[in-house]
DNA sequence: GGAGCGATGTCCT
DNA sequence: GGACATCGCTCCG
């Protein structure tokens, strides 16, 4: 039986709340299909005491989302192209949140091959395998889904607990950084046939 | 399978 | 004006 996962989940520490999140389903809906991936790569952002955050300098209109309640999703834009998504942590008012770096494909691969504007040929594991991919595959946008209550039970991104969990959970440093480069704050689920090479 | 690199818009100093 | 929580392509082995 599976559940969203309630606000008070995602009120907890980033680090615990990231490792916390692998194994669980996100479900994205586009047009009235449902998209369903297994997140197995995650990385969590500490707030004002992590100079790679985005809310390390304060708040802004952009980072606004990640100082607000817990279990929003914060989506950004990036290298001018590519979208990245991520949910609040902590309570209202303490920024903090954990990015979602890969999902498995669970349900509507069609659909995110054509979102990916890939062949139907491509193999599953570019789905989704980076934050902009992912985005892509599930249609999320800034303009479309900053800002969502993800806790919601009408919400278009919802997040959920279908029971599964990993096996084993791998730490590493956190990449494409250029600061805090050291923080074994990157998590994998580590059996996971869709996490990239480890190191 | 990995290093190098260009594309490209938005935010913040 | 520079940096940027990326991706996919090329070229090389």
């Amino acid at each position: 039986m599976s559940h969203i996962l309630p606000r008070s989940f995602y009120i907890r520490h980033p680090t615990v709340v990231a490792r916390e999140l692998l194994g669980k389903v996100i479900a994205s809906h586009i047009d009235g299909e449902e998209l369903t991936g297994r997140i197995v790569e995650v990385e969590a952002y500490l707030g004002l005491a992590d100079p790679a955050a985005h809310t390390f300098g304060g708040k802004t209109e952009r980072n606004a989302v990640l100082f607000g309640p817990p279990g929003f999703a914060y989506v950004y834009f990036i290298y001018g192209m590519h979208y990245c998504l991520n949910f609040s942590c902590e309570p209202d008012g303490v920024p903090g949140g954990v990015l979602i770096r890969a999902v498995e494909p669970l349900k509507g691969l069609d659909t995110m091959v054509r979102l990916r504007g890939l062949a139907s040929s491509a193999n599953p594991r570019l789905l989704a395998s980076g934050p902009g991919k992912l985005c892509q595959a599930l249609g999320i946008t800034r303009s479309t889904h900053n800002g969502l209550d993800v806790t919601r039970k009408a919400s278009p991104l919802q997040v959920f607990d279908d029971g599964y969990s990993p096996v084993s959970i791998l730490a590493t440093p956190r990449i494409g950084i250029r600061k805090a480069v050291e923080e074994p704050l990157r998590f994998m689920a580590a059996e996971n046939e869709f996490i990239r090479t480890k190191r």
